[in-house]
DNA sequence: TACTAATAATACGCATACTACCTATTAATT
DNA sequence: AATTAATAGGTAGTATGCGTATTATTAGTA
């Protein structure tokens, strides 16, 4: 009947709504206000301090000017801390503000529940079937994305103690 | 290592990322420039003819803010036709035009080809369990959406003839 | 050294998505 | 009949997500 329906491209979609409202459910009734997208920002730049704009834009597969304004909005938060590179005036190296890091720290159960909250419906074999197939998409298509993953080259300006 | 690179959510999101992005190359490849959205719309208008705009987003699980942004503009490019309801004055009855209907009828190819694009890389078997998996996801979740699916209710002024 | 190409970030515009609020209209209730 | 509740659609505001163009800066080349 409904031909949108056997579509891949709508069940995704509605995957993907279903994916954001439940980490915003989550992650509001613990009394945050952050975004997937902040969120994967903040968890990134923790793992990675000192990238610029558009290396953390590579390694979480987004629009560079998308991530701009994302930066932008945490910045005003006071979660991120952006300072021109000195060895690169183009670029802008960014970090975590001590509450950043706060933020982050605390947010993860929630995001954990959130990742239960989807997958609820579905045995341990079939989210390991489930998953294991969205990476292997994923990875096939990277470069079909406008966006796609980059491995992080290394910034002269990059903290590379680890956290 | 990363840990956002084994939440679900991520890889929903670049799933429909890449998605989305399929969608477009392939439309506007054929000639189109429709979204995947208008073009949700237009399907479901074709199979349902004299809907409202809540009914409509009911049905392709959609917000009704979205949609009444996404039919102002297919009807500024006149695809679609939106007249008040006689027999409910708050409602707008929606219809395709014949321009809409002729976009439908010839971009239906390059949108099966979009869904070979993304499952390239997949076997029939894979393909099969995959869509499944999401399907019971978003059954499952249906209501945690704020634009849950839901079925057309028969308005009075819907056709019922079919197409 | 002057010119060119490449890159980081931004500005602008379009199109989702959704929350909160508002108006008009209809349905339900007292 | 009057009041209340519910519904359809809209506006305003915030935040993605991406295309295109522009600016500042760096790197490469003649």
């Amino acid at each position: 009947m409904t031909v949108i329906y056997d579509l891949p491209g709508h069940l995704i979609r509605r995957l993907h709504q279903i994916s954001v409202s439940a980490f915003t459910a989550e992650t509001a009734a613990a009394g945050f206000d952050l975004t997937p997208v902040q969120f994967a920002a903040l968890s990134m730049l923790e793992e990675n301090p000192g990238i610029d704009q558009a290396t953390l834009a590579g390694l979480i597969a987004y629009d560079r000017v998308t991530i701009g304004g994302v930066i932008s909005r945490l910045e005003a938060r006071g979660l991120i801390e952006r300072t021109v590179c000195e060895s690169d005036r183009r670029a802008r190296t960014l970090r975590l503000t001590e509450r950043g890091a706060s933020v982050l720290r605390t947010i993860w159960p929630a995001v954990r529940r959130t990742q239960e909250v989807i997958f609820a419906d579905l045995s341990d074999d079939e989210r390991a079937t489930l998953l294991s197939l969205m990476r292997k998409i994923a990875d096939a298509n990277n470069d079909l994305s406008r966006a796609p993953l980059r491995a992080a080259t290394g910034r002269p300006d990059q903290d590379t103690s680890g956290s």
